[in-house]
DNA sequence: ATGAACAAACCGACTGGTCGGTCGGTGGTT
DNA sequence: AACCACCGACCGACCAGTCGGTTTGTTCAT
């Protein structure tokens, strides 16, 4: 049967996507070499292209990987809160620790995809779209069970997917604090800017909340 | 005397800079080509290379002049304002508006720059750390003058720009609202992310506040 | 068992198009 | 005659993708 042989094209399937992974990480999209990748899995460039039709398709998939386990994360750490606000606020923190860890990965799914041009922004917008929408429906049920007023709750994941991107990057490129680090401080900003009036009223998080 | 010539050249240079920019901002770095640049100004590669050695240092001279442009817009809308955090809406008001109407120049400050491979990062550090200055200083006189609690400016100041950053990329690739259509909202999120407990308290600026 | 027949996986030298950058030259100005 | 500004054909490095070929694995008739 084609059984064994399915599993175990997918198992090299999945190990180039893990080089590719490491090579897009370390040097961009374009500076990135097929070749460099194929030396990585030990593999010929005629066999990666055997797998992948393309660099670019290659790059994608590696995207869609990544986007997956961290959209992953972020939803099981929502689902194992009480409230949706805690549940939005646990979605961060999963966020940012997975990013913290992973160096590479915060690279890849932050920045290095620009540089493929024109072709990339609507991977991009795919991607921080799933972020955004996760943030979203968070901040809608806290809307609806009086947690916070009314507020433009599209906007307002927004710009908790801007402070978390830019935070990251001011750790990758200038060396700021790990987004581990500015966690703390950063989840009081965010949950600030949507609590608005109702600041004293809601429920707390765990004792982080102000300091 | 040299005088004439060397007005002439820096006439010609900035005609150069402002093809450069059209060019980059089209087409992203690496699918700019020179020769376009060229054609647009109506002048050889040859004469290009005359005025400026290397396409990577054509990129960071029109990096340098949209920045300057930019950081100046927002410190004199800073300058006319009364109150630290008004000066602080101010700023940002000032930069979603420049934003708004030039989305060329959005593009290129924000994304395109990327796509330089590592050689941009420290550019993009540079400008990035400008904008992030403006903000952290005023937000300092905030704090001084007791507008807002003690915070962490440094972090606060990364959550406005990632925020800005964020909502004009997502009006760039996704044909979200513009910076200007959010940018009501948008201020009233930035302004309550920093003034936590202090909510009523400190001055309000004009009526804009608060719906 | 055995090996012929077929396919899937992999190899790696080679090609072909693309540009950034160069360089010998030209015309105008001092 | 010396210099600035500019010209544009040309060079050469680079690299994604190709392709004819080899190896490894599967199937099935004998």
């Amino acid at each position: 049967m084609s059984a064994s042989s399915t599993k175990q094209s997918a198992e090299t399937r999945e190990r180039i996507l893990k080089a590719a992974e490491a090579v897009f990480a370390d040097n961009g999209y374009h500076d990135a070499l097929v070749d460099e990748i194929g030396k990585r899995t030990s593999m010929s460039k005629g066999g990666l292209y055997f797998h992948f039709p393309s660099k670019e398709d290659l790059f994608f998939a590696v995207m869609d990987r990544l986007a997956n386990k961290l959209v992953g994360r972020a939803e099981k750490a929502a689902n194992g809160a009480d409230t949706p606000l805690e549940a939005a606020e646990a979605a961060l923190e999963a966020v940012l620790s997975a990013l913290s860890v992973q160096k590479r990965l915060a690279r890849l799914l932050i920045t290095q995809g620009y540089s493929m041009g024109n072709a990339f922004e609507a991977k991009r917008a795919e991607m921080f779209d799933r972020f955004a929408g996760v943030i979203a429906k968070e901040l809608e049920e806290a809307k609806k069970v009086g947690q916070i007023d009314e507020l433009n709750t599209g906007l307002a994941s927004r710009v908790w997917l801007g402070a978390v991107n830019e935070v990251v990057v001011h750790w990758l490129f200038s060396g700021g604090p790990s987004p581990k680090d500015s966690a703390a401080d950063l989840k009081k900003f965010l949950l600030d800017s949507v609590r608005g009036e109702n600041k004293s009223a809601g429920t707390y998080a765990n004792g982080a909340v102000a300091q």
